[in-house]
DNA sequence: ATGTCCACCTGCTGGC
DNA sequence: TGCCAGCAGGTGGACA
């Protein structure tokens, strides 16, 4: 699931369950994610309460009174799940509230990561040292793209995924955005030119702010029995839709780069 | 430094 | 119906 729109609406669903609350239990189920957890994650969680929640990138950041901040990471299958009637397999780590409310982290692949750090600190964190600008923040613009990209040989599409380049776009919403600007995603990246790049900055911007909408109307319903945050069905022009005809008259193809898939028009894409 | 590929892990789907 | 190859939204490390 989850780039920065899945992150983001996890985020926000989470937010009215554990902000102000105090983490009365916390249980671990299986320890080792892609990283192994604290050793003491689960001492170290309860007791406190939660000060704040926020995202940066792809991860989730949950504040507590104790100076840390876990730092949650979802990988290609995590989400959580809040109140669940029952736990289920992958259910790893386990959070119920004073008020009585329970989170579920579960993570089939267990390419995700929870981590304990200090909230003071939060930009030593190894995995945010030089990661690049948020795209939706004002650092994030044709300016600083054109200077991050000057002299790459790299593909467009490619330098999308590098999250020191920009941080929180991942293989759907890169596609999406390329295909939105009319940008071939094998076009080196370093040649693409600055009025194209101002096109495809305003690309990223309205392909995540549509799917944090989309995402936001999910979260409204979020305390469902076993709701599970994060999804949602949005509207995608050409992910996962190869071979269908292209709204200029070409077609969607699909071919693999660095062991991803990426569909294209190859008509209206240049 | 840069570009490229692959491993990590489990579950689901589509074709035979 | 059953089996199995192929595929899945991320990251980081190895290699040339």
């Amino acid at each position: 699931m989850p780039e920065l729109p899945e992150v983001e609406t996890t985020v926000r669903g989470l937010r009215p369950v554990l902000e102000g609350q105090r983490i009365v239990r916390a249980q671990v189920r299986r320890p080792d994610l892609r990283r192994p957890f604290p050793e003491d994650l689960g001492q170290r969680l309860t007791g406190a309460t939660v000060t704040a929640l926020g995202r940066r990138a792809k991860y989730g950041l949950v504040d507590t009174d104790r100076g840390d901040t876990m730092v949650f990471h979802l990988g290609m299958s995590g989400h959580w799940r809040i109140d669940p009637a029952e736990l289920r397999p992958h259910d790893h780590l386990v959070i119920e509230t004073g008020a009585g409310r329970r989170l579920a982290l579960n993570d089939a692949r267990r390419f995700g990561s929870v981590e304990l750090w200090p909230t003071a600190s939060l930009a030593d964190y190894p995995p945010f040292r030089g990661l690049g600008p948020e795209p939706l923040g004002p650092d994030f613009n044709a300016d600083s793209l054109a200077a991050a990209l000057r002299g790459r040989t790299a593909s467009i599409k490619a330098m999308l995924l590098d999250q020191r380049i920009v941080a929180g776009l991942g293989n759907i919403y890169a596609v999406e955005a390329l295909y939105h600007a009319r940008i071939s995603p094998k076009r080196a990246a370093g040649t693409v030119s600055r009025k194209r790049l101002a096109r495809l900055v305003e690309a990223v911007h309205r392909v995540l702010d549509a799917a944090i909408a989309a995402g936001g109307s999910t979260v409204r319903t979020y305390a469902r029995p076993d709701g599970e945050l994060g999804h949602f069905a949005l509207e995608l022009a050409v992910y996962g839709r190869e071979g269908e005809p292209c709204g200029c008259g070409g077609t969607v193809r699909r071919y693999v780069e660095g062991g991803r898939s990426t569909f294209w028009c190859p008509k209206c894409q240049r």
